[in-house]
Parts: C-alpha cells; structure tokens; sequence
DNA sequence: TTTTAGTACTAGACACTGTCAAGTATGAAT
DNA sequence: ATTCATACTTGACAGTGTCTAGTACTAAAA
C-alpha cells in the first residue's frame, strides 16, 4: 500500500482500528501492522495518538458521538424506539462498541473530549426514561428504571454481537424482529 | 515464592489468572508473570494448557459451571429470584465472568468440557422462562421472552462490572437493591 | 533389573509487540 | 534567515506467546 499522506493518516488508522475491532475483536489491533497497511512506519500511528489507549480513546469518542446522535434521533418515538435504536447501533458499529465499555483498553474518564460524548449519550437516555416515568416517580423507582432499560439494551446487544445468542436460540432467523420484540416487552414495563 | 510442585500448579495458575482477571481485565494476564510468581519456569504454565486460550477455556469451564449452580439454586424461587442470581454470580466471579462471553479469548465451542457447562447453564435459564410462560405460548414468543430476561440479568451485570453505570446513577448507595429493582421489573413483564 | 513410556517440568531461541529516544524533512511564522 | 512546530523515520529495549529440544522423575512392562 501507498504512504499516506499527513493527518489522513489519522483516519486511515482509526479506520483500520475499527475494521480490525469488528472483526476480530480491539485486543487483536497492532499498531504495528497498521502501520504496514498504510505503507508507514512503525511510530506514525503513535504520533497521532500517542499511545495504543489513544486509539481506542478516539474510537470511544467517535462512538459515543454516533450513539447520542442515535438516540436523540430515535427519542421522539419512545421507549421501544429508543431501545431499538441502541442494539441496532452496536450491530451497526461492532468496532466501536466492542471498545466503548472497555475500560481496560482505555479510561473514557482520562479523556475529556470522549467524556463529553459519553455523557452526552447518557443524559439522551436518561432525560427520556425521566420523562416516560413523569414526574410523580420517586428518585429511586426512576434510577431503577433507567438502569434497567439500559441493562436490556446494553445485555441484548452484547449477547448479539459476542455472546452464544445465536447457538443457544437455534439460530435467529430475523434478528430485527427479534429486537423489537423484546424492546417492546421493555416498554411495557416501563408505562406501567 | 517458592516453587510449586505437581499439578497442584494447575490451580495456581488458574487462581493468579482470576485474580488479575477480576483486577485488571483478562488482557493483562501474562503466562509469563504468572510463573514467575509461582516460582517456575516460563513454559511450567503452558504444560498444563496448552496455551493461553487453554486457560481462558478452563476458567470459562469453571464459570459455566458455577453460574449453573447458582442459577439451579434460585430456580424455585422464579424469575426475579433467578435474574439476581445471574448477576450475582458475575458480580462475586468477576474474573470468571469477565473471561465468559470474550470469544475472542477462547471460543468455548472448541473445547468440550466447557461447552458441556455452558450449554448446561443456559438449558436451565431457558428451561425456567419456558416453564413460566407455561405452554399456551408460542415458540417465537418463548424465545423472544427467554432473549429478555437474559439480556436484563448480562447487561445489569456487565454495566455494574465494566460499565459507567456507577459514575453515571450519581453513586449506587445499594447495588443489592438495585439489583433486586431490576430483576422484579423484570420478572413483572414475564409474568404479563 | 533393565527398558520403556509418560509426566512435569527447564532452557534457549524466535518473531512480534508497545514504547522510549533521537534524528530528519517540510512548511509556516517571525 | 532563523525559529519552531508538525509529521514523520530509524533504531533500540524489555516484555510477550509460542516452538523446539532437552532433563529429571516415576511407574509400569519386559
């Protein structure tokens, strides 16, 4: 492959870093090879990001970035909708997720501009579980409730992506449905 | 530390490689420092696994097995009893659980014994939603159902464990209550 | 009793990794 | 013309998983 020229190293790393996560999981990234691929050496990556947690840094914010902007989209359709929205995102964008809650592969909290997303995407979910519960909802019932419609969320798609979903079930023969059946069961809950 | 004779190094191995697990994340195992510890040679590790993905196989072995029991305890006292159970589990067997459902780690399907465990420990939880639903309930529901109460108790227990879940509710001053919240929203929708 | 076979290791080497340190070319600002 | 930051390159280091080969010890088979 060709060098690459200036900060469009930047992407192409990040890209290869996300192709590499997707496939065969963030643990398998070589700086090192990466570099080959872009025909540079061995430290160019390194500049960008400085070290290997720099990469998955950016990849955590890039993430997040999406996902807010997921959910912020899908908001206005309520609690099915938004649960829908999640999964469907870390399907669409393995090699983020896989990254995203990896705090051993990078601290999102030592990393001002990706705590930003990632606060932002939380406030997302939790301002519209806030509001689906109404205001005669005690503090605790709605921590309760927020949680538990992120855990069906972040559970489903981590199944999916990684986990023995598809053996155990028998093979899913349409994934989609399968989502929102269960974000719908989640709803349910939640009006009740 | 002094040397460590027979195969009583087998547990040794397994028990530092839990420990570092639940520490540090499964990625910062080192069969290198693991030996050094046990006060063998580098390769000492190896014999008894084969490689490092032996370990990770053996530890999901383990897990599997343990997260059964535990579920197979709680099964008579329903589904709220069973969702707590499983995030239980994972959160006094961090280090087995961390490693679980990493297929990048060791894919459980290549190595039997594991299998066996994993597949025994799904059977029940399948086994118990199936029951509750009773039979008047079609196939695709059972499953759809069984894929909810899965995704609640792995995604509760993977954010309580790698995720922001903490930073973000402001401090969970009880997570057993927490849990327990959780799991009888759950086990409400099941129920309907 | 000697031989064989298996277990539980040790010792050395290899390719590969992330990272540190120091140097180089280029382009803009002073 | 000089300074200075950017975007690299090259070289080295310690650490890693794994392959290969060898060594004690133990217990059964000849």
């Amino acid at each position: 492959m060709a060098p690459v020229k200036s900060d469009a190293l930047r992407r192409v790393v990040l890209d290869a870093a996300l192709a590499i996560s997707a496939n065969a999981g963030p643990d398998a990234l070589s700086l090192r090879e990466v570099a080959r691929e872009a025909g540079v050496s061995h430290q160019a990556p390194y500049h960008h990001f400085g070290d290997r947690a720099g990469i998955f840094a950016a990849i955590s914010e890039e993430g997040y970035a999406e996902l807010g902007d997921a959910l912020l989209h899908s908001r206005t359709h309520g609690a099915t909708s938004m649960c829908e929205a999640y999964v469907h995102f870390a399907l669409q964008h393995k090699g983020h997720f896989r990254v995203m809650f990896r705090n051993d592969l990078c601290n999102v909290g030592n990393y001002p501009d990706a705590l930003v997303q990632a606060d932002r995407a939380f406030s997302i979910l939790l301002d519209e579980v806030t509001t689906l519960l109404g205001k005669d909802a005690s503090l605790n019932e709605a921590k309760a409730q927020a949680t538990y419609m992120w855990s069906v969320a972040h559970g489903l798609a981590t199944l999916l992506i990684d986990g023995p979903l598809e053996k155990k079930l028998g093979g899913i023969e349409d994934v989609n449905a399968l989502v929102k059946q269960v974000a719908q069961l989640t709803s349910t809950t939640i009006h009740a």
